[in-house]
DNA sequence: CAATCGTGGCC
DNA sequence: TGGCCAAGATT
């Protein structure tokens, strides 16, 4: 691309993301590496809005690694609530066990050593790299990812995995000082959250539609169509179900508790389905799933097994 | 590379 | 109402 071009884009997006860019928490110039290492996690796969008040809970309880590390593994899977996939409180757990034991209780500032944190991939070490550090790092999220297929390539979504052809894209648009490149990262990201979204873009709103190739193509259908994730009846959403039970539980659950299906226990108000413990019956899961999936949480870690039953690990 | 892994709001 | 989707990582 035309240099000329490039700067131009570079100067419309930044200058949009100046005026209308969330007033988000990490965004705070004295917001902590460990703080924004801790919303990168909590922002995968989950909206801002949900991670808000849990990151704020999380800083507050846990302002440094160390005093993560400190607490049992199973109080991080109990602090980080409903916002889904827990096992990524586990790996920050262990992140920060490995932040205090290897790095000295701080975050580490290179690429190359926050990769080898668990949890932390190609995208999350560039994001703190770049966002906690200054650095200079091409980040590539499902929000940039979009940007570029339908500002530069033309197609209504990016490919359905992260392509070598993407990652060249986003580098060579890249500014080269360290200052800009960190801007365009959060500049571009924040267009592809707030305007340039996956359903129903906000082009009236966007600073670069006159240079949009998608639009330029007349916006054509998607080349794909993206699969839905299944959740019904799925091992996930038992899962699920098992991980609300034992949250919500003060100590060990009874085994046999999660395992049977809806049974007459003399106390009937524990069981309604109002419950942790009676939204898990009242999904009436088979036997030989129930097992499953509490086989599965064994094996992940997010709970062990005590005299007194099940419990989250201690 | 494709499957797996939560949760809830929105259209 | 129900499918779609969100600042991905791991196997």
């Amino acid at each position: 691309m035309e240099p000329e071009h490039k700067r131009k884009l570079h100067a419309r997006i930044n200058g949009w993301f100046a005026e209308n860019a969330r007033d988000l928490p990490w965004r705070d110039p004295e917001c902590s590496p460990w703080g924004i290492l801790v919303s990168e996690v909590m922002l995968q796969q989950t909206p801002v809005v949900r991670v808000l008040p849990v990151w704020h809970e999380w800083m507050e309880r846990w302002p440094e690694p160390a005093a993560l590390a400190a607490e049992p593994s199973g109080e991080a899977v109990r602090a980080w609530g409903r916002l889904g996939y827990p096992r990524r409180a586990l790996r920050l757990h262990a992140a920060a066990a490995a932040i205090t034991e290897v790095h000295g209780g701080k975050v580490p500032d290179t690429h190359a050593a926050l990769l080898t944190l668990p949890g932390v991939g190609d995208y999350t070490a560039a994001a703190v790299a770049s966002f906690a550090f200054g650095r200079r790092e091409t980040v590539v999220d499902t929000n940039i990812r979009r940007v570029h297929a339908r500002l530069i390539t033309g197609n209504a979504l990016p490919s359905q995995s992260l392509t070598a052809a993407e990652m060249r894209l986003a580098d060579s648009l890249l500014p080269d000082a360290d200052a800009e490149a960190v801007a365009w990262n959060a500049s571009v990201m924040e267009l592809g959250a707030m305007v340039c979204t996956a359903r129903s873009p906000r082009c009236e709103e966007c600073p670069v539609l006159s240079n949009c190739a998608w639009v330029q193509a007349g916006r054509p259908e998607p080349h794909y169509i993206p699969k839905g994730q299944a959740w019904h009846g799925t091992d996930r959403q038992v899962r699920g179900a098992m991980m609300a039970v034992l949250r919500q539980a003060e100590g060990p659950v009874l085994r046999e508790l999660l395992l049977t299906g809806p049974v007459d226990l003399g106390a009937p108000a524990a069981d309604s389905s109002l419950s942790p413990l009676g939204a898990l019956h009242a999904l009436s899961a088979p036997q030989e799933q129930l097992e499953r999936a509490l086989a599965g949480l064994l094996r992940d870690g997010l709970a062990e097994l005590s005299d007194a039953g099940v419990r989250l690990p201690a």
